[in-house]
DNA sequence: TTGAAAGCGCTAACAA
DNA sequence: TTGTTAGCGCTTTCAA
């Protein structure tokens, strides 16, 4: 077995040419004719040729590498393991970098270390960072020293970001839940430390103040089992409520279950309308109406800002989160 | 800003010392004295310094970095976007590889380029690969070129594997169905092409007929939609079933809302096994009795090998599928 | 259009 | 225990 690698200037030998120009012909500059060109591309072709990516990255020291950055607040939550959003930042992520010809490198945070690991992250920092479900405070010591960061989610001003419009999706699902003919809609609101939760609970707020309902709502801690909670905790102090409105689809699938479990049906006796569109929402039975973020595109284009150059300070666009209807209202 | 990260050097020279010192320093070898050592951490903390990942690799051969490798058979299934069983292994994954000071890329492969991509992977390698939902010739091809391979499904005899006792799992959950009675267990098979659902289908088919029960079978190609409509089908041809076997948690959930659908319940009238336990097994409505794999720890031990060195040709071990009871049987 | 040469930041012999 | 010296495989000026 021919265990060691060829290289570079294997190729070049091989080719008759200079390291320089296989240089040339395999990253695409000009500065190469087409027949040496195509002599080159043979003679690696031939050799089982592929660059090493350590060394083109300590050499032209811009790595092609970009990170996720999750942060775990919930030890016992898991990571990705537990929450299907993050499932939908890589499968939006792995095309878009594929494309620009990087590669991803995912980092958990655990909430502990986060702090001390976030300089040492820094430091490191690649191509660029994509940051997952930050606090901004984190974000903010982050971007301190290293202004390659895109956020998912609502940070601070200065930080680039790409953010879903939570507030108009809540709106939008209370808004839907009060054309059914919803009087008494309730919420199961995310943690306080996620400025997502936040920003969706201030919309649900927002809706029912205006549309003079009665707000009601309970902590869910975005996970089934607080959804559950919620949800029957909910049902027991207000038993006349007819909808809910559920900050996310995992939470909803747990509340789906308290619900019936009560001998309620849904959506005949209470609609839900939940948050994501994760998997979460499609597994639950009946399956969920709900605001779809479009989490894919989202993680897609930071990816594409990261690789074509330092985003601006204070960059902003908001996607738009649509109602997705499908049993539950 | 100081945009120039410090190198080795200069912290060689802050600390007053060589610079093979601080690197014996920074990567816990002996050859140094305590006094030297903590004089060089302070330089080293003072400067913020953080070597760098691509000179280390370069120079010392041998990367810190695993690939997970998942290969997407199905275009429009997505990948990790569209099985929750991603997700566990990235979970297991996560934690085994920071205490191992390793990192994680993810390379998603999709069927049509699998071959070709193949064979630049096996050259670009790193500590390893660890292989999920791969295919025995995709595997053995990647097999012949780089030896650091670990595989988290069947595959073939020589290439090293974690498995799962799916189809023991298969039997376990035919004989709980039968032990409650039910004596028309249908299934919902998985693609023909994955080695886990050809396992578990052997499973299932040995167990019934050992029971004396007839084998009846659909094909439900992993994922929700396919488990909807092939429970359907089995209930629209066998209106007596009491009970499925399902190959994977998302089929079951599917095949749960089918069933509902019908104005069958779940468990009295239909009762369902699935496999896998991931998140769409709590998510269903009722939450759904599953065999549990012990993924997570599997890919675990998967990173635990390869950052050990390369495991040895033939290399076997298999991991016990359990039942887990929830509301589904 | 091509080649020569100088590193990128680090590890790993080998000397001292 | 410490320092010196070569590279690792590539990109990138700069000349030719």
């Amino acid at each position: 077995m021919g265990e060691v690698r060829p290289t570079i200037d294997d190729v070049a030998r091989a080719a008759g040419v200079s390291r320089s120009t296989v240089s040339r012909v395999i990253n695409d500059v000009p500065g190469a004719s087409p027949p040496v060109r195509t002599r080159v591309r043979v003679a690696a072709a031939e050799l089982g040729y592929h660059p090493s990516q350590a060394a083109r990255t300590l050499a032209s020291g811009r790595p092609r590498t970009v990170d996720l950055v999750a942060v775990t607040y919930d030890t016992d939550t898991g990571w990705l393991g537990a929450h299907p959003y993050y499932s939908r930042v890589l499968a939006g992520l792995m095309p878009a970098l594929e494309g620009g010809g990087a590669q991803l490198r995912v980092l958990a945070l655990g909430a502990e270390a986060a702090a001390e690991r976030i300089d040492a992250l820094a430091d490191d920092a690649t191509t660029g960072m994509i940051l997952a479900n930050i606090t901004p405070e984190l974000a903010a010591r982050l971007y301190r020293r290293c202004p390659r960061i895109v956020s998912l989610v609502p940070t601070t001003a200065a930080i680039p970001a790409l953010e879903a419009d939570n507030t108009g999706g809540a709106r939008t699902a209370v808004a839907h839940l009060h054309a059914l003919g919803r009087r008494r809609v309730a919420a199961v609101h995310g943690p306080g430390t996620n400025t997502c939760a936040i920003d969706r609970r201030t919309g649900y707020e927002d809706a029912v103040r205006r549309l003079g309902l009665p707000a009601i709502g309970a902590p869910g801690g975005f996970c089934r089992e607080g959804g559950h909670a919620a949800a029957a905790r909910l049902l027991a102090d207000h038993p006349d409520i007819d909808a809910m409105f559920v900050a996310c689809d995992l939470m909803a699938a747990g509340a789906v279950q308290a619900i019936t479990a009560t001998g309620r049906r849904v959506p005949d006796d209470v609609a839900i309308v939940g948050f994501d569109d994760s998997i979460a929402a499609t597994c639950a039975n009946p399956p969920l109406t709900t605001m779809r973020l479009p989490v894919e595109q989202m993680a897609a284009e930071a990816a594409r800002m990261l690789l074509d150059g330092t985003p601006a300070r204070g960059y902003r666009r908001t996607y738009p989160v649509e109602l997705v209807c499908r049993e539950s209202a």
